[in-house]
RNA sequence: GCACCCGUAGCUCAGCUGGAUAGAGUGUUGGCCUCCGAAGCCAAAGGUCGCGCGUUCGAAUCGCGCCGGGUGCGCCA
């Protein structure tokens, strides 16, 4: 159900009648409780049209509205403004919908095949924090996107290629030599890192060796592949390591690295050629594009090909559109990178268009999302002003939630504990950096993300644990529950509140997928816990004081809240346990 | 020099298809466990929405100009 669009629909339908049809229907929910859960606000619009008071036109438009099935009652407020109180039955036949359905009621969209570029590590080093949030993201947004229906095709556009690559292979020989085995040399990519580079510029011949590689490496030769496959390998499992801890949903097959597009990139030169997008400057092939010229004229500069006839991240970028279009029959693609590569993806598309790499309809969306800063607005680093490993921050948050969990008292076992442990702590990073809008810098502060207060994923944990604490109190499985079918009745304020809010999760949804924005769905589930506990102070269920009937309503409503939050954070990846 | 992003409560953040008295959390102060889990709920205090001009019946939201912070811009990714 979604409850705008209906209203949307209807008031549509009464601006035709009143010969506006072609008029903006500003419907939104409302601002305070009594102005009613929705409002219209077209009427001070119209009325300048015609001429005529607003209130007036409120009027009118009110006289030929179809709300009865779905409004107790509508009111012309202010200067105009149409107040809607949606009717109790409605909203309880709506909500009874909605819990007999499995989907709850959530229409699939119209399939569409949807490339999800996130995560894309850096295979030469370990990931690092810069990385959480690409991957966190890109994961919210694949689910999403899958659960309402659509073809997602993840895509691991992962690092692995580029003259780094020479030296780190000139060194990972030299180790092989030595008789130690990759997994070992390798174990440490941050290490082995820093060693090829101190060899690099302080080794006699090192440097020689290393540029040998490159040319090796990209002229194919097969020693050569073998010990970049190798090494390739060894620092996928790396990253694979930190998915697991993460709950992400990366598998192996989703990587498409740098690497896969090389065959590819003469090709793409040549047709950018052919179709006049790129020309000749200074030896380097470049595209001027004046669709992004500055003030005075001057067009921004897109080289797709050194003047030496190497290739550019550009030209990756550019045959990786290419394939997707061709290969995977995308006609969407999401890319989630850090917010300093926003302009090379707005030329990206710019040029992509011109050549015909895209069609007109096809989306291409750069997701671009702010720096994790420190407590101090710098960047976040260790306390030596290291880059902070994220293997590192996911342990120390965990050891955290531990911590904090042996504060209270319990009696689950040792084993339990660690789990909820790694349930929490991993949890707590997840949804700190979720419930961000993403497009802007954010500070990164363990006592605000662990203190389990508030906007916390401890908290939507917590409000989890306790309705299913209710069910098991009540002697009764959720399928149970679900299987009786009783009616569900709205009598209190706070019951109203619940149900109006359970019914615009689509709606939430719906948007969450189109701006690739999972802090709207964090900041739903955050409203709906926080709705659910006012609910659940003010509305006893258990208690002998009870009406067997508004027991059971109140039971389905802690039914549809349930099923509702575990949708939602199943979505977020964020762990809901039954106990905590 | 040019371009993009951001300035909202002490702190961390929502709100930005223009709508009524700008919202949460946290922190501060006070209240609620003989009562379904107090990791909870209730209440109070806390704001010239960076500044100015403009458009509009109406601007945190749109436009222009400043100020402050960040990022990017011909051969790194």
């Amino acid at each position: 159900m979604n409850i705008q669009a209906l209203l949307v629909s209807r008031f549509s339908a009464a601006l035709a009648q009143l010969d506006a049809a072609g008029a903006a229907v500003p419907v939104s929910k409302s601002t305070r409780p009594e102005f009613g859960e929705y409002q219209f606000n077209g009427a001070m619009g119209l009325a300048k049209i015609k001429r005529c008071p607003p209130r007036e036109v409120a009027q009118q438009i009110l006289d030929v509205v179809e709300l009865d099935d779905i409004a107790a009652r509508c009111e012309i407020a202010g200067p105009g403004f149409i107040n809607i109180h949606l009717a109790p039955a409605w909203l309880a036949q709506q909500a009874q919908i909605t819990l007999a359905d499995e989907r709850l009621a959530i229409p699939k969209q119209p399939q569409q095949h949807i490339v999800v570029d996130y995560s894309a590590p850096n295979l030469a080093k370990e990931m690092h924090v810069g990385h959480l949030r690409s991957t966190i993201i890109g994961d919210a947004v694949a689910k999403a996107l899958e659960f309402m229906g659509h073809h997602v095709i993840r895509q691991n556009h992962m690092g692995d290629w580029g003259t780094q690559f020479g030296m780190l292979l000139a060194h990972l020989n030299d180790r092989l030599q030595a008789n130690e085995v990759a997994e070992t040399a390798l174990s440490d990519l941050e290490d082995f890192y820093r060693a090829a580079k101190v060899r690099f510029d302080e080794e006699e011949g090192f440097a020689d060796r290393a540029r040998q590689y490159v040319v090796k490496l990209q002229g194919g030769d097969a020693q050569c592949l073998a010990l970049w496959q190798n090494f390739i390998d060894v620092s996928i499992t790396h990253s694979e390591e930190i998915y697991s801890k993460l709950g992400v949903s990366l598998q192996r097959t989703d990587v498409m690295g740098e690497s896969a597009y090389n065959p590819d990139l003469p090709n793409v030169i040549s047709e950018l050629q052919a179709q006049g997008v790129v020309v000749e400057d200074a030896g380097a092939q470049v595209a001027f594009l004046d669709e992004l010229a500055d003030k005075n004229g001057k067009p921004a500069v897109y080289i797709v090909q050194k003047s030496g006839g190497g290739y550019l991240y550009a030209t990756t970028d550019l045959a990786a559109i290419r394939y997707r279009k061709t290969q995977l029959n995308a006609s969407r693609t999401l890319i989630f990178t850090d917010a300093r590569q926003a302009l090379h993806f707005k030329q990206t598309e710019i040029v992509a268009r011109k050549a015909g790499f895209l069609a007109d309809t096809d989306r291409y969306q750069h997701c671009p999302f702010g720096m994790m800063l420190g407590k101090d607005g710098k960047p976040f680093k260790t306390r030596t002003g290291g880059t902070v490993k994220l293997v590192d921050l996911l342990d120390e948050s965990i050891e955290r939630a531990d911590a904090l969990l042996q504060t209270r008292e319990n009696d689950f076992s040792t084993d339990t504990l660690a789990l909820m442990a790694q349930q929490i702590g991993i949890s707590a990073v997840k949804y700190a950096d979720l419930s961000k809008s993403r497009t802007t810098d954010y500070i990164f502060d363990w006592d605000t993300m662990l203190s389990f207060e508030g906007n916390t994923a401890p908290y939507l944990q917590y409000a989890y644990t306790r309705i299913q604490s209710i069910f098991s109190k009540a002697g009764i499985t959720p399928a149970e529950l679900s299987a009786s079918a009783v009616p569900i009745q709205i009598e209190a304020d706070q019951e109203k509140a619940l149900v109006t809010k359970l019914l615009q999760y689509q709606d939430t949804l719906e948007q969450m997928v189109d701006d690739a924005t999972p802090h709207l769905l964090c900041t739903y589930i955050y409203e709906l816990a926080s709705l659910f506990m006012k609910f659940y102070e003010a509305c006893p269920i258990l208690k002998d004081t009870v009406s067997e009937s508004d027991r059971q309503s109140r039971l389905a409503l802690c039914l549809l809240t349930s099923r509702t939050m575990k949708n939602g954070l199943d979505i977020l990846g964020i762990a809901t346990l039954d106990k905590m």
